[in-house]
DNA sequence: CGATTAATGGCACTCTCTGCCACTAAATGA
DNA sequence: TCATTTAGTGGCAGAGAGTGCCATTAATCG
């Protein structure tokens, strides 16, 4: 009745911090997504993975639910900077100009070693249909996501079908752009292939948005 | 080295017509669906669907590799009604009237009693999220037969990358109409509702063409 | 009818994933 | 320091998903 957000005099032991366990999902993620690309996904079993990890099985099946949500941690981290530059979008710039100014996929930050895992992975989920499935999920979330920036964008409510139109959209020109980027790069990444993945993107995404700015 | 595609002294049974083997997928479909939605996906045994559908388990893992590709007969429907119209697009003509003139989701026809279900499953897909990742992968699928009609429209090769963004643009917006639609349609199907998918669809496909269309 | 090829069903088996419980780890308060 | 409390881990058993193999049945042709 009264408190809701009070009484918080906690006991035992605390829960280890978000980052923490994303940290070790993470970890965890690295290694899968190697036995991936060297066996298939099939030919690697949950227990390998948990081995390969230096965990037990039951705790690997609990930081994940399914064999293939491995990918996600690599995969999230790829659409997160995206979203993270989108919502750094100041209101008065044109998107195109604020992707071409601020977006790079990953590469002089350096702060990023995972490159190659996470293109890698955008590859396999060409010829791994479990992968693919799993990829294409986490893509609508990002949607979601997408749909949030736009929504405040156009000063309208997210249920809005305007914006959830746009946001398919670009989720849908993103992801081409992407593959793009991921099948140029099988040979090693390149600054140009990533630079090129920005130009192309930027000017795919403004189209798109410039066809459906004429509302209704 | 001789012959290729001659030789066709065949001899023992004959194998069953695509047709009979889409049918008899289509019943095990019906079937399927229906406990999904009684008892939602996860609770449903592959052996409980044999059994509704009156083959032995066996069998039915050989016409559904996976227990969620049960909902792809009934979705493969209303995602090749829409290839099917957009196949019949004449050149002459803008997409958007085309889409007036033909596109009919299903109702009048009254060749299909499976409407109801189809937007049952599509309504299923945003509780039950095995059957969102089936239903992720079949839209793109579908948007490599998108992928089709308009490159031989653009008169470009299928791999080039305008084609594959034109199409998973106009495949993003089909798949926010549809889910629109599936939602106005939780009391049963109106025809209201399908005109509005109608016109919804064939106007944001549009706008979405119009904006892409400025190529390069 | 016998030969041939396709489809089905039954069985055993592996792998995925879950529930349950015991055990260890980290915090607090006495 | 020790008891208490709460969180995370590991082990074990078991249901269900999905596969390989083989025997059986069905359909076609000579």
């Amino acid at each position: 009745m009264t408190d809701v957000v009070s009484e918080k005099p906690r006991r035992g032991r605390p829960p280890v911090s978000a980052e923490q366990r994303q940290q070790q999902r993470l970890d965890i993620s690295r290694h899968a997504v190697r036995l991936f690309a060297e066996q298939g996904v099939a030919a690697t079993s949950g227990e390998q993975i948990a081995q390969a990890a230096g965990v037990s099985e039951r705790t690997f099946w609990r930081y994940f639910p399914q064999k293939e949500s491995c990918v996600e941690p690599l995969l999230t981290k790829m659409i997160d900077a995206f979203c993270a530059v989108l919502r750094a979008w100041p209101p008065e710039l044109e998107l195109i100009d604020h992707l071409r100014a601020t977006y790079s996929p990953v590469p002089d930050t350096s702060s990023d070693e995972d490159v190659e895992s996470v293109l890698e992975v955008v590859r396999m989920t060409h010829q791994e249909p479990a992968l693919r499935a799993a990829y294409l999920v986490l893509r609508e979330r990002a949607e979601d996501a997408l749909a949030d920036v736009l929504a405040k964008r156009l000063d309208l409510p997210l249920t809005a079908v305007e914006v959830k139109i746009q946001a398919a959209a670009m989720s849908a020109v993103l992801k081409v752009a992407t593959d793009d980027v991921a099948h140029a790069s099988v040979e090693g990444v390149t600054t140009e292939a990533l630079e090129g993945h920005r130009e192309q993107m930027a000017s795919a995404v403004s189209r798109v948005l410039r066809g459906l700015s004429q509302l209704r």
